[in-house]
DNA sequence: ATGGTCGGCTTCCGA
């Protein structure tokens, strides 16, 4: 193949979801596939019906809440379940294997929400644990690609009103901050390269008619250390995702990597 | 319109 597409898609709840992420596998055929929300421990996860499209599947569940996956079309090694530094964290948020010659991660970071309760400290001590590791990452020097749901909207014209947000976990100054940490380590985000006007959101709420109105954010990423980003060719939201009936809250994320 | 979400550990919680 020419090229290898990544994609990062929360699709809340793999169950209640399965049909959907079916159809999309198929239209979309990424080569790699990093998963947030499972609401599912490990033995509940449809494996064999996604298996059965060509993918190797890796996970890391957690009943009910949170659970994080792999899937990609070669085998996968050296495979990591929860975040380095975050060892006691007894939610499932991070994996993290080597396929196609990638170093890849799935990450579910926390919402935060209430902002100042203990579920913000919790958020802003699992982002610096995942800078921590972010930087080993680069030190390897490596193609690598952390990708998934950080619950960060990066800058304004990641909001369709950013006064809507601004009392929100996701949008606040520490979290905003610790997400250009990443950046100025030397991790890129192919979606603002590529689309540097915004508009380019990745979630938007059931409540209030978020999608029909476009009320929406950009929350889903994919960093790439600087070796991945020299290979980088195409970057888009699978926008259409989000407007398919029983859909999920996020839209897919995707980018291309030259071989 | 005074209302209008969803998934799962389902009559409450987390997002």
């Amino acid at each position: 193949m020419a090229e290898t597409k990544i994609a990062t898609f929360n699709i809340n709840g793999i169950r209640a979801r399965l049909p959907r992420l079916l159809d999309w596998l198929k239209t979309s055929a990424p080569d790699i596939v990093c998963l947030q929300e499972l609401k599912a421990e490990d033995d509940q996860v449809p494996r064999l019906e996604i298996e059965a499209l060509g993918y190797h599947v890796e996970t890391h569940g957690q009943k009910g809440f949170n659970g994080v996956a792999l899937l990609s079309k070669t085998p996968m090694e050296d495979v990591r379940r929860g975040l380095p530094g975050m060892e006691d964290d007894p939610q499932a948020r991070y994996i993290e294997a080597t396929s196609a010659g990638l170093r890849v991660a799935s990450i579910y970071a926390p919402n935060g929400n209430p902002v100042n309760s203990e579920k913000f400290a919790y958020k802003l001590r699992w982002l610096d644990a995942l800078i921590a590791h972010a930087a080993d990452l680069l030190a390897q020097e490596i193609p690598a690609v952390l990708a998934g749901d950080y619950n960060i909207i990066p800058e304004e014209e990641d909001c369709h009103e950013p006064d809507a947000w601004r009392d929100d976990a996701l949008f606040q100054p520490q979290a905003r901050a610790r997400f250009r940490q990443l950046r100025w380590q030397g991790w890129v985000d192919p979606i603002r390269q590529r689309h540097p006007d915004g508009d380019q959101f990745t979630f938007w709420d059931y409540k209030g008619g978020a999608w029909t109105k476009d009320y929406g954010i950009r929350i889903d990423h994919l960093l790439l250390s600087p070796p991945a980003a020299d290979r980088l060719d195409r970057a888009e939201v699978d926008r259409m995702e989000r407007g398919r009936e029983k859909a999920s809250d996020h839209a897919p994320v995707w980018i291309t990597l030259k071989d």
